[in-house]
DNA sequence: TACGGCGCTCGTCATACACT
DNA sequence: AGTGTATGACGAGCGCCGTA
């Protein structure tokens, strides 16, 4: 299968003016003239240019591409260059929630309590640092889940996790018995308090649907469930445009090593005419 | 230096598709 | 049928570059 034995990139092809559908129309033409050489593949590229011609599902593409051919990474698989732990990770827990704060840091809560930040420049969750924080343990299931963090009006960088717990961004690292602050390195500190105080500006608190009573809980519901189908939108989004991306690299890298091939065809092919040609001297 | 064109990235919306 | 996800389309913002 060619996505095994092709599965190289190359070169940035949308730098050189390619749309995914010119690439798209490149494959496909050269494949048929590789096929013309190859009987044995025409059900199998039939198969693809169907696959082709379908709507664009990078994932699915590349998927059923992979499919005949074990140990090829699938999109959507972590790859072990991509997938493995990023140097800076001390503490690896799989994340049940992942929150993004105001300032763009992300911040997982892992299962057990452990709260990892990462700074905005890393990709996605990559740069992770975990926070173990001692009080803090799995949520009861009833537990209201706040999904977005605010800059508090001190300017402190505030966030909701599991359990109706604040943490608060505490650059000076007070420590009172009544909570607790942590601090790994240059990262900044955290201290988990009740929520005692009201809630910042633009924190929107989610609620189990038993306890909504009149419009001003059901709109601030709206909102909260607007607010976070964006942010799963927007990650999608993003997530789509980098296996956009990745698929487009493949199919450029594809097209190279296929206009390779039908070169070397088209010499042999001539090199064979010459030798069985009749002479005609 | 100001301005316009161009390309890229990102967020959002609409919608097709998959899953339950 | 309802819900979640993936992706095309669109517009805004930004940086770069050439030109007057």
């Amino acid at each position: 299968m060619w996505w095994h034995q092709h599965n190289l990139c190359f070169r940035n092809p949308l730098e050189e003016g390619y749309s995914s559908g010119d690439l798209e129309k490149k494959v496909a033409t050269i494949t048929e003239t590789d096929e013309s050489a190859d009987s044995e593949g025409v059900i199998d590229s039939h198969k693809h240019r169907e696959i082709l011609s379908q709507r664009p599902s990078y994932r699915r593409i590349l998927n059923e591409l992979s499919s005949d051919v074990p140990g090829v990474p699938k999109i959507g698989e972590e790859k072990s260059e991509e997938g493995g732990s990023p140097p800076g990770i001390t503490t690896m827990a799989v994340p049940t929630s992942i929150y993004q704060t105001s300032t763009g840091q992300y911040i997982a809560i892992a299962q057990g309590g452990a709260v990892q930040l990462s700074n905005p420049g890393s990709e996605g969750v990559q740069g992770l640092q975990a926070l173990t924080m001692t009080n803090s343990g799995a949520p009861p299931p009833s537990a209201a889940l706040v999904h977005y963090a605010a800059q508090a009006a001190d300017g402190k960088q505030q966030f909701f996790v599991p359990g109706s717990q604040v943490v608060v961004q505490d650059e000076e690292t007070e420590l009172d018995p009544s909570h607790m602050a942590v601090a790994t390195g240059d990262m900044p500190a955290y201290q988990i308090r009740a929520p005692a105080t009201a809630l910042p500006q633009g924190v929107v608190m989610a609620a189990s649907p038993g306890s909504l009573h009149g419009p001003q809980q059901l709109a601030e519901e709206a909102t909260r469930k607007r607010e976070l189908r964006l942010m799963k939108n927007r990650e999608a989004a993003k997530e789509c445009r980098r296996r956009k991306k990745e698929y487009v690299k493949c199919l450029e890298s594809r097209v190279a090593i296929l206009e390779v091939q039908n070169k070397k065809l088209i010499e042999e092919l001539e090199t064979l005419k010459d030798i069985y040609s009749p002479k005609t001297d």
